[in-house]
DNA sequence: TACACTAATTATAAGGATTATAATTTAATA
DNA sequence: TATTAAATTATAATCCTTATAATTAGTGTA
């Protein structure tokens, strides 16, 4: 299924003009797969079995290519590094703030709230995001066994 | 009127057992004054003048520190360095893509988002938050001239 | 298939934001 | 006023990310 994911990902790098080198193939590969929100280290880290010599530049060059031709979003969150994850579907991100998780959350996006925003504000608005914080499930279960 | 304000900020600090040293006390009531959502640096060289020998580490456990009693807000944002607000009432961002200008937006706060998320993802929901970009009026203006 | 052109990679260094450390100073309380 | 723990300072260190320059390699064309 997510085979075809790929494809199309590469055609869109394609018509693009990016040259598909086997790192970025790699880079693309790793977040189309990925159900983790992995950071740029998380990811070096993971490909350096396969490219040994890869360098960090390379992650975030890729990141960077990636970002531009609309496959991949970064998020940018405290004081943590940024995450990245494969524009799919427009949704939201709910995150644990004991054990940093992230969980995808699908809501109807929030039109009227930029509506509103464009009317009280005077911006022309292109998008928004949202985060929803609180504690998972996993560090619930951990906080009550310890009572 | 914002002098209220200061005054209640320092009986919280007072009741959270935390010392009102001058440079905490001009960090605070920088920020109370502040409409700008100022960075770390900003309010370390709006300091200097009158704190010459303040350390740039001082500004930042005074952020920290008001922070935890949650009296300040700390914003992060894409790849620029963080930016904190004082927690007054409950309101929303909106912020230019262009010049980077942020611009309180006051919305019924999304309740029903976070139960839903609570419903779906087991979390205990604590808070959100959201950003609406764009481009402010100036921006645009400025945008139109060029042509 | 080979060539040429340009983009991508690598290795390294530099940058900026934030935090850690240790010594000194100071606010708050009795 | 003396005491004590907390806050400040100066400095160095850390982490994430980007810039640089040299080398390598993808891709369209002959």
């Amino acid at each position: 299924m997510s085979e075809g994911k790929l494809q199309r990902a590469i055609e869109t790098l394609k018509d693009a003009g990016v040259r598909i080198t086997p790192q970025r193939h790699a880079v693309l590969d790793y977040l189309l797969h990925s159900m983790t929100h992995p950071t740029a280290d998380e990811i070096y880290k993971a490909l350096e079995g396969k490219f040994p010599n890869m360098s960090v530049a390379t992650v975030y060059n890729n990141l960077r290519v990636l970002k531009e031709v609309g496959l991949v979003r970064e998020l940018t969150y405290g004081d943590a590094s940024s995450r990245f994850d494969c524009e799919t579907t427009e949704h939201y991100h709910v995150i644990c703030n004991e054990c940093g998780k992230i969980v995808d959350f699908h809501y109807p996006s929030l039109d009227e709230v930029e509506k509103l925003a464009e009317q009280v504000t005077g911006f022309d608005v292109s998008h928004h995001r949202m985060e929803i914080y609180g504690k998972c499930e996993d560090c619930q279960e951990l906080a009550t066994r310890k009572h």
